[in-house]
DNA sequence: AATAGTGGTAACCAAAAGGTAACTTATGGG
DNA sequence: CCCATAAGTTACCTTTTGGTTACCACTATT
């Protein structure tokens, strides 16, 4: 049986998808970004176990991913905001599909149990 | 303002697929295995750059996840089929949606220059 | 008796991801 | 003059993930 290479470009694409949404907290800042911009303290406060620095990271790739938009305001002390790009907002629904496809399928896990601060 | 916890099975249940698709090489694994059951030896060759102890681990997981069942037959050398459980079958169309999401999203990367090895 | 074929394991190592704590910058207010 | 504030940065450390190589078990074939 011989082999031959083909061009796959639904696994490829999948594969960089998960790069962009893969972090371990991207998921959690693009739905919280969903009902509008918040600055970074917020975040901060809204995902309570993450440190500054990781925040800082994951917010960087998402920004260089294109898709959320940082807005720096020429104040002292600083203020940033953060919002989903339109490209961000295209995800919401494939998120969405993600995350029900999960409690379809895990009915035997308690979703709810997990909890995240909110205004 | 006041921060309340609130309950927010949308993200939880979201991390907890990312989780679960979220190894390197699980959604090629997936996307290969869409198309009928394979054996261990076939996804070896048909993944080029992986080596056998990480796809056994990669296998091992979706297993445990139960998105992939396992089938041993009992001869010598011996066969192992690997195939699509009825739920990772359910999450072929959301990692459609994710792959076309990404192919529409990022227009400026050409796809079609990954390859995988198929039969 | 030696080898091939299949689906692994075990011991070990490297790289990436994530995490902590202290420090920075600039300005207004006491 | 000192402190607080927002949004970081820096140096460092730990954990997780992925990767390499060698080895094993069992039988049929040469």
């Amino acid at each position: 049986m011989g082999r031959k290479i083909i061009n796959n470009p639904n696994s490829c694409s999948l594969v960089h998808a998960m790069n962009i949404i893969g972090g371990k907290w991207k998921p959690i800042i693009i739905y919280l970004l969903a009902n509008g911009s918040l600055r970074f303290g917020k975040l901060l406060l809204f995902i309570p176990t993450i440190s500054k620095k990781v925040l800082t990271d994951q917010l960087r790739e998402l920004e260089e991913d294109r898709l959320i938009i940082r807005t720096k305001f020429a104040e002292i002390p600083p203020r940033v905001e953060y919002s989903l790009s339109e490209k961000g907002e295209t995800l919401l629904p494939v998120l969405k599909a993600l995350s029900n496809w999960a409690i379809d399928s895990y009915q035997e896990i308690n979703f709810e149990m997990c909890k995240i601060i909110e205004l």
